[in-house]
DNA sequence: CATGAATGAGTGTTCATTCAT
DNA sequence: CATGAATGAACACTCATTCAT
């Protein structure tokens, strides 16, 4: 629906910037306010510790951003929901199969929020959601929504076009997602705290969520997925 | 459910010296402290809080529990019992074929975990891991491990008995568990804060996913899951 | 209309006070509380001050009231509004002329009121109304409306008995009103830093409002009020 | 009203070296402040505000003043002009009634100050005279001094003549003072907070105490004020 | 054993003031 | 002269923790 993103327009200008250096105070700031948010969760995050990060004061903060839920929204802005239009633009001009199309999507999910800090902020949001509605709800809209249209629509043109078979593409969608999600909540929870047994490769399990995606358990295998290499 | 807890003492015994049941009022408070750290997450849930709800004084609760991380790590463990064993002797003696099997996992584990107050634990532990990493050690032997491995047997005995194809198990087995963590996960948090056209219902989930896991998008549809008709 | 002020409820009760010493701690908070904000003004007292003033923690001070627009409060119903019960009771059953209930009444309010600490109440009401209308409300319903009405009955008594001449009543009583307020702020504010020209004598001032009231600047002096003597 | 500053200075100047006309930017300045400070009393003013509606930085505000106080006591001082001798002469050349003399002053007053901007000079200083004591001392001397000067010699003339009573002059004056500084003093305060039931009627108002002055309470009603019909 | 009154460190946000440009 | 980015002290309110009774 609202694909067409209106993220050209830069997310915090704060005071006015006329000319040189445009963004760098913010630019900081973001990423100070994006490690600590992620180390250390929202609430628990102290918006004079992401200043001091930054190597500003505290006030200079609330200069660029008027309150500590409009930084974490910046945040979300800058590394995931100002990339879906790019994201929608390169999907409308994908010629190759929805298979492949599929494994874009996850693949190329991984390389630029799954593999990068950013991969905290969905594990972040559903820690915290409880406690800060309005920052669900934000999220809720301009991430999980067109997140949702995207897959959704890569679904879709799979059905379309007769790769994949009638669904319902409500809980599709959710079983894409829901294995990408689980890593990376994974990766910032418990999967840091335990030994390496439960380490896992990414490549090697989005590869094997695709397999699954696409054929299932039953299915014969593909050639290059869910070989039988233990980890 | 069965918190109908046996606090009902005979108040006729006076001052009892050294009482030998020294899990009445700390149980009433992990009770409480369960319910509240569920439904509001650890930071958010205040001490007094749990007291009132457990019908003692904030007093009595630092009487049991030296601080509140230890009251949480009191109810984790508390709530971690071994339904693991029981829950393998179904498995062992189970006939049928793995897809029912599979199919049987899944719903079962629904009705006694998912759809009870025991879902918020999961939830509970990814969001608070990093803030107790001896707890996320712990809760990682005591239940993933277990779990991890019932599935892996499911998923073995249906490559030995040549229903699924042969996989990567260790991947295999988080793709089973992601979409069920994921789920309580999300009516924990983001689930609950935005408008229904994201509420998901959770047996028609279950049934998708099931079918996916089977059978993946790419092949014909089973007879019941991933109906068109949206929900 | 609401004369009847259910002012027989203790307006701050705290920590439940089962028995002894009951508004030992309120008490002390309330008359630092006056203190500090005739002093100082409601916004540019600081609740730490107060706390410190009556020798406990800020902490301490928000045990027993919970805001401090409704320390604020609780600080006018001790002194001000929740003597208006008491108050009508005596004009009730007041039986000499109206000329007398009226003299009684300017006199008996400078004694409780204008003569006391609280008179700095009124001076800060009009001082900080623009920055706190919540203030200024609770301040209009529980002190001007029942102020007001007790004069307008005086006022009303007066006209019944054919005492006074037919008048508006409205502004009848901001006419006895005016200058008693006037006087209070008067001497919280500029009278304070001026030399003792500007001084005035209460009694000497009421008397001289009252016979005014009564008789107007054109009529035969009385016995005792507008005496000649200079200040 | 008379705000409108000479200040578009020729544009084609160039930087002009020490300029004389080192009143055009603080006067935009203080017209601001005192707008501000009127509206929104001193503490609840930002300076940055005042700078705004100057139309200039507010760096600049603080070359031209050193601190908020000083704009304040700048402020003040501005807009206390020797409006008096005007005043004073038309005193002197009246040859009414001294009843209308009076009449003549409550409503020319009302005109020239209660009814404008500059009504709001009293109301800020009663509210900040505690803080501003040398200002306060000054506007003592400067403003009530030959207010209340004025108002004595009405009322002297009125005793002279015989057309009033004798009295102490000192509380008359006052007496004719208090509700006109009481009804600006509401005006600007509770006056706007509080539902119209408090609104007053100025002109019924300055009747009513203008009838009241002159003939009390007690004496029969003037032709047209006080008269019963509610506002 | 149990209480609950008392504590005080900690946090997001504002705004007068400074100063390099 | 003028700017506006940067500062940091200040403040109301919370809540885990203590301890005298």
């Amino acid at each position: 629906m609202s694909s067409s993103s209106p993220l050209s327009t830069p997310p915090a200008d704060g005071p006015v910037r006329r000319t040189r250096r445009k963004e760098a105070r913010p630019g900081e700031l973001l990423a100070a306010a994006l490690d600590l948010f992620v180390e250390k969760g929202f609430a628990a995050t102290r918006v004079e510790e992401v200043a001091q990060r930054a190597g500003v004061s505290k006030g200079t903060l609330f200069l660029y951003f008027p309150s500590k839920e409009d930084l974490f929204k910046a945040v979300v802005r800058e590394n995931i929901s100002g990339r879906f239009a790019e994201w929608n633009d390169e999907f409308d001009r994908f010629e190759g199969s929805t298979q492949e199309m599929l494994r874009y999507c996850l693949f190329s999910w991984w390389d630029r929020i799954g593999s990068t800090k950013a991969s905290g902020i969905p594990k972040l949001m559903m820690s915290e959601a409880q406690n800060f509605p309005a920052l669900a709800q934000f999220y809720q809209l301009e991430v999980m929504q067109p997140g949702n249209n995207l897959i959704e629509r890569i679904l879709q043109r799979g059905v379309a076009r007769g790769e994949f078979r009638a669904m319902n593409l409500k809980y599709g969608v959710m079983l894409v997602l829901a294995p990408m999600i689980f890593m990376v909540m994974w990766q910032h929870s418990l999967g840091i705290c335990c030994g390496n047994h439960v380490q896992l490769d990414p490549h090697q399990y989005l590869t094997a969520q695709l397999d699954m995606l696409l054929h299932g358990f039953c299915a014969a295998p593909s050639s290059e997925a869910m070989e039988i290499t233990p980890a």
